[in-house]
RNA sequence: UGGGGAGUCGCCAAGUGGUAAGGCAGCGGCCUUUGGAGCCGCCAUUCGCAGGUUCGAAUCCUGCCUCCCCAGCCA
């Protein structure tokens, strides 16, 4: 299509896609001509921990933003704080960036802009807008005032330019230990809003940086470093979450000084997700106290170990172009995402069968060495998806749940007497349940129609239940993990006294599951594939599974009519 | 008690003076060789509260209430 009008005549706004409010803006800044349409956004993470849903949020904001309106986003590094960050996480968040779909145009870090940084500090220095303060963190905080109460002026403040020129340099040559100087800007320390109080521009730290190594002994403050960062590479529009509105007027007042280009920065509400934390800094101490195994542990709300857990970028990005943009603090239900999971996995994933806690059945009257290859479908959802052949046998495995010695009212499978139907392969009536000495039921003893073959009743006859098998001799062992929240308390953050968030953990977040009997087909399943296993739910390869002992990640289970039914009529 | 942001169905969220979209969840029903999927239907006389303006207000005005953010040499 031509940059011009399009044919039909209908203007931008009137696209299919969703809108909110920053997207309407963009539409209005293109209309009016301002910077002559051109729209560039910045993805900025601090390379201090994993991305997760929350970030994934940002992301298809402002990569999805710029795709559509024919901008560039640029994947930028906020790396001014060297004691929290690891190339480790450089290296991951690209990898999450790029898994969930999306190409940044430049990778950068704020790194990069050290030295135009420095300059400009210097020019304000000269243009007696920023002074060098020998006060301590503490002396800070004290002359800072409260929120109701206005600060007072360092006594360093009104030092000459020679003088802040000189130490500055000075802090910037190592000739200062950590802490005890800084580089604020003169602003007002009256402000009603507190990040004008003669911020910190700079703080002394002799720290290797994942970057610069040692090269700088100085570094720039968040405030200082993300507008000019916004600013030299042109961005437009630089999109961030609401606890940085109070820094916006700070965020401009370095840009309107300096006279350089003005970004312009909107704030959105951040995603918050029930049963869920999405705190870097409480994520981190999950893996460092060992409460996980790992950031890409399947229990993390991190991208990462949604990946391992089995869920698709698809799925992802769903979600978050669903949930919506706004300004409200809003806590989204983890239903809402599992939503969109099942939604996305029951289009692709592919049917298999699977016995999570195994029964034994005898099917008495079926020949004892007899072997037939049954017709299965691989996705209902696909007919492209084509079908394979799975064994049955005399002698099978059935889920334990799928009997009941003593059926309710309503539970439609196996039961004394009653005939069911195994999926693709026969109907079969339990005549016995044998016990063990304890009175557990060890094997079920069944007989089969012979004219039922693959599941048909060629006599119409109706079976109110169908379940799923695995031929006993044929069947590969297989571990499955069960994932269930991580946290028992909707909001993990609300604890008694003296507790955090650990408190709210949930035991039962992992259970193991050996002796998992698995249809052949199964043996080598190559991890990172999804499936789904008839009537439990979706699973994935785990990347610790090895050919002939496969290990499979619960993803989410399938919607359960059964189980929502049985816990009413308890 | 300073400043900033926000309050529309259980949750998310449209709406910007003309008489409350949609999604999730929930509840019925149909269909079904996954109690899955799919399909159909129900689900805010009311928009934090109280006044006011108007023929007409979730949308405008006034006052009040509640929640979130800011006192890192974190981002």
């Amino acid at each position: 299509m031509s940059s011009q009008e399009n044919t039909t005549g209908s203007p931008v706004e009137e696209t299919s896609e969703r809108s909110n409010f920053i997207r309407d803006i963009i539409i209005e800044d293109i209309r009016t001509g301002r910077h002559d349409g051109r729209v560039q956004t910045r993805f900025p993470p601090e390379p201090n921990g994993y991305l997760h849903i929350g970030h994934a949020k940002a992301i298809c904001l402002d990569f999805g933003l710029a795709a559509e309106f024919g901008g560039k986003c640029n994947l930028r590094f906020d790396d001014t704080n060297p004691s929290k960050e690891e190339t480790e996480y450089v290296d991951a968040i690209q990898e999450d960036v790029a898994w969930l779909g999306f190409k940044w145009d430049g990778l950068f870090y704020a790194s990069d802009y050290f030295q135009q940084l420095y300059d400009w500090a210097v020019q304000l220095i000269k243009d007696g807008k920023a002074f060098v303060c020998d006060l301590t963190a503490d002396e800070i905080r004290e002359y800072r005032g409260t929120l109701t109460e206005p600060g007072k002026e360092s006594p360093y403040r009104s030092r000459s330019i020679e003088e802040n020129l000189d130490l500055f340099a000075r802090m910037k040559n190592g000739e200062f230990p950590d802490g005890s100087r800084t580089l604020r800007a003169k602003i007002d320390m009256s402000s009603p809003n507190l990040n004008f109080r003669d911020p910190v521009m700079y703080r002394i730290l002799h720290m290797e940086h994942h970057r610069t190594g040692d090269s700088w002994c100085i570094y720039p403050m968040y405030d200082y470093a993300h507008g000019q960062s916004d600013s030299i590479e042109g961005v437009t529009h630089s999109i961030c979450t609401l606890e940085f509105d109070n820094n916006r007027p700070l965020y401009n007042w370095f840009i309107e000084q300096l006279g350089i280009f003005p970004s312009q920065q909107y704030e959105f509400d951040r995603l918050s997700v029930t049963y869920t934390l999405l705190s870097k800094r409480k994520l981190l101490k999950l893996v460092q106290d060992g409460h996980v195994t790992g950031w890409d542990d399947p229990r993390m709300p991190t991208i990462s170990g949604m990946r391992r857990r089995g869920y698709t970028s698809e799925a992802i990005r769903n979600f978050c172009a669903n949930i919506g943009v706004s300004k409200t603090n809003g806590v989204t239900q983890i239903a809402h995402l599992e939503y969109f999971l099942r939604e996305d996995l029951n289009r692709h994933a592919w049917r298999v069968s699977a016995v999570l806690n195994p029964l034994r059945v005898v099917i008495e009257n079926y020949p004892d060495d007899l072997v037939e290859e049954m017709e299965a479908i691989n996705n209902p959802e696909d007919a492209g998806a084509g079908t394979r052949m799975v064994p049955f046998s005399k002698i099978l495995y059935i889920e334990q749940e799928d009997f009941r010695e003593d059926p309710p009212k309503q539970f439609y499978r196996l039961a004394p007497g009653r005939e069911v139907r195994l999926r693709y392969g026969y109907l079969i009536t339990c005549r016995e349940a044998i016990k063990d000495e304890t009175g557990r039921i060890v094997e079920l003893r069944c007989t089969y129609d012979p004219e039922t073959r693959g599941g048909n009743t060629p006599d119409g006859r109706k079976v109110k239940s169908t379940i799923h098998w695995v031929s006993a001799a044929h069947a590969v062992d297989a571990e499955v993990r069960l994932y269930e929240t991580l946290f028992t308390k909707e909001d993990p953050n609300e604890v008694e006294d003296g507790q955090d968030f650990t408190a709210n953990l949930n035991p039962d977040s992992l259970k193991v599951l050996s002796g998992c009997k698995v249809e052949p087909g199964l043996r080598e399943a190559v991890p990172g594939t999804r499936y789904q296993f008839e009537r439990m739910g979706y699973f994935c390869v785990d990347r610790e599974s090895v050919p002939g002992q496969p290990v499979f990640n619960r993803t989410i289970t399938l919607k359960d009519t059964w189980a929502k039914i049985e816990q009413k009529i308890r």
